[in-house]
Formats: structure tokens, C-alpha cells, sequence
DNA sequence: ACCTGAACACCGTTCAAGT
DNA sequence: ACCTGAACACCGTTCAAGT
């Protein structure tokens, strides 16, 4: 018999290590020499099992998705707001939790998940789905980020505007209402 | 007669400097540092101008903003599509306009022009034009966001995905249908 | 009003070398 | 497979001092 325990993948314990630093400083506290100093390793060493630390962030976009337990009853319009509810949840339980998996998606080097599953609830809207999913996507992280930004504001003392989860609704309405309207017409094909 | 020149506002050439090397090395290449250079002066002196990065980068916003000639004609629906039409055509006009204008709005640091414009565009739509301008708002930085970050990743040689004028036409409009149809639709008040 | 000089406290990344 | 040591080429910001 061969060996069965395979070494222990450090590499996984890299990024719930800047996943734990992420949570306590932010995305500005995320630095590939202070996690280094949290894993009690030189930052060079980091380089072993990361290319870079844009390609970092991407990973750790990726675990934030991973416990994500996607929505799949309910007629298609339910299920793409339970869809994109479970995704906003999701970011707003990490700090910076939206700047970070709409950087990585805007790269390409992090958060299919969410694309995927918000494509899979939309699949009865044929050949509009890449576009709806996608547009649903910059309203929700574009909101996201407002509301995480702002409470950062207002903990550094400033008083921004208002907007939260009564506004998350409306847009999100609004959004849907209209993929309803253009699935509902005819198009070429 | 008092002096009738004011002294020439050297704040302003910092932001005019600010753009042309945002627009030579994208935002990425524009730091403190080197803007000083570039106007042949200590870094510590544009802390004279300007009070930080943050509020720098904010002031480039606006400046890029402040030459965008806000559609005011058509049906509203028209008059909406044309001013996201417009601001998508200011953002992709310098490198990475989209990402500063969209980091400068979270922070409400800069871009309000963009969404005043929206704002008044919307009025038609009575209490939800707000929760209308925002949500078009994060549509247009994400879609432009993703259009640029691409266009850096194929100059860098990687393959990413599509989507370009079409895609943001598809997307617009489904937005537009899903506030014409919320506004029809009688709320409380 | 505008700028210098010098410092402080940081960054990401590379690379030869070690075990 | 994983890490060290040392370096390279940078950052934003502050502050006393100068004109």
C-alpha cells in the first residue's frame, strides 16, 4: 500500500488565515507581509502557494461563496431574488466582503459561483440569461459596496446619506420586474 | 481698483496633472509621488492642495464629470437612457474612469454630478427615483468597471469572456423596463 | 500661499539558498 | 514541498523649516 495521507495543504490554510485578517482589518489591513506574520512564515514564503496576491484575493472571494447554499424552488422569478438575497447576505458577513468578490469577478480571478448559480435561476429567460445575470450582479454589488463603505464612513465619524435593505428591495424589484418584461418579448431566433 | 488677478489656482493644475497620469499609467500608475514629479515639486507638497489620495482621486472624478453635457430632451424613459448613455461615454474616455468615479461615488468623494443628472432625469418617477438613479448607477460602474478591466486584461494577454456595447444596451434596458413598470404601479403615499 | 528636506512606517515581489 | 534572508523598487503621510 501507498501512502494515503496525502501532505496537508498549507496553501488552504493561507487563505483562511487572510480570511481571518480580512475579518479583523479590512481589505487596506490585508497585506501579504501581515498575513506572513500571522502564519509566522516570511512573506517570501507566501509565494509558494499564491502567484500573486491578486490571484490571493481571488481565492479568498472564492471560500467566501463556497458555504453559500444557492435557493432552488420556487417559480424563476422567486428564486432569482432568493438568489441574489442569499448573495447579498453572503458578502455582507465579511468585511469588505463586496469590494473583494466584485474586484475578483471583475478580474476573472474569483466569484463564478455566483454567476453560475444566479445564471442557473434564469435559465427560462433563454437566451437573456447571461445579460440578466450579469446586470443583476452590478446591482448587487454595487449596492453592497455603498452600504459597506458607508458604515465604514459612518465609524470613522462622517454622516453619509441613508439606503439599506428597503433600497436593496426596491432595486432588486426593479430589476427583476424589468428581466420579466424583456423575457416576456419576442426576440430574434 | 484692488488687484484684479487672484492668484492662479496651483490646486487646479495638481487634479489637470492627476489625469494625464491617470490617463499615461491608469490608476494603478497614479501615485503621490510620481504626480509630484510630474509637476517637479516634493510629494509632501501637494498635501498643501489637497488634504489626501482619497479626496485627490475624488476631484479627478468631478473633473472628468464636469465637462459632460447632460441630455435634457425626449420622453423621460428616452432622456434616462441617453444620460446613461452619456456617463458611460465619460467614464470609457480616460483609463480606468470607471473605477475611479465608482470608488469615488462609495465614498462620496466625488461623482455626484452623475447622479444628480440622473436624479433629475427621474423626477417623472416621483418617490422611487432615487432607489431608480442608484440602482442605474451601480449598473453603469459595474458594467463600465468590467469593460475596462477586461480591455487591461487583453492587453495583457489573457482571454476573457465578451460583452461590450450590446451587452450594456441589453442590460440598460432592462433596468428602464423594471422602473417604467414600478412606476406604474401605485405605492403608498 | 507654496514649497523643501528628511524622516516614519509601511508596501509587493524576486531570488539564491537551505531542509 | 516548504521555508529563510536579504534585497529591490516602491508607497502615503507628517512635520519643522524656509520664502
Amino acid at each position: 500500500m501507498r501512502e494515503v495521507a496525502v501532505a496537508r495543504n498549507r496553501g488552504q490554510d493561507v487563505i483562511d488565515a487572510a480570511l481571518a485578517l480580512l475579518d479583523s482589518g479590512g481589505l487596506a489591513g490585508l497585506s501579504m507581509r501581515r498575513l506572513a506574520a500571522d502564519l509566522d512564515v516570511q512573506p517570501s514564503a507566501l509565494y509558494h502557494h499564491v502567484p500573486n496576491k491578486q490571484t490571493l484575493l481571488g481565492r479568498v472571494a472564492d471560500e467566501m461563496l463556497a458555504t453559500v447554499a444557492w435557493p432552488a424552488s420556487g417559480t424563476w422569478p422567486e428564486r432569482v431574488a432568493a438568489t441574489c438575497t442569499e448573495l447579498r447576505r453572503a458578502l455582507l458577513s465579511h468585511r469588505d466582503g463586496a469590494e473583494l468578490v466584485a474586484t475578483a469577478w471583475a478580474f476573472r480571478l474569483g466569484g463564478q459561483a455566483a454567476y453560475d448559480a444566479l445564471l442557473e435561476s434564469l435559465t427560462q429567460c433563454g437566451e437573456l440569461a447571461p445579460a440578466a445575470a450579469g446586470t443583476l450582479l452590478h446591482f448587487i454589488y454595487g449596492h453592497a459596496l455603498g452600504e459597506q463603505t458607508h458604515h465604514q464612513a459612518v465609524v470613522a465619524g462622517a454622516d453619509v446619506g441613508e439606503g439599506g435593505v428597503d433600497d436593496f428591495s426596491i432595486g432588486l424589484g426593479m430589476v427583476i420586474a424589468g428581466i420579466q418584461v424583456m423575457a416576456a418579448r419576442p426576440s430574434r431566433g
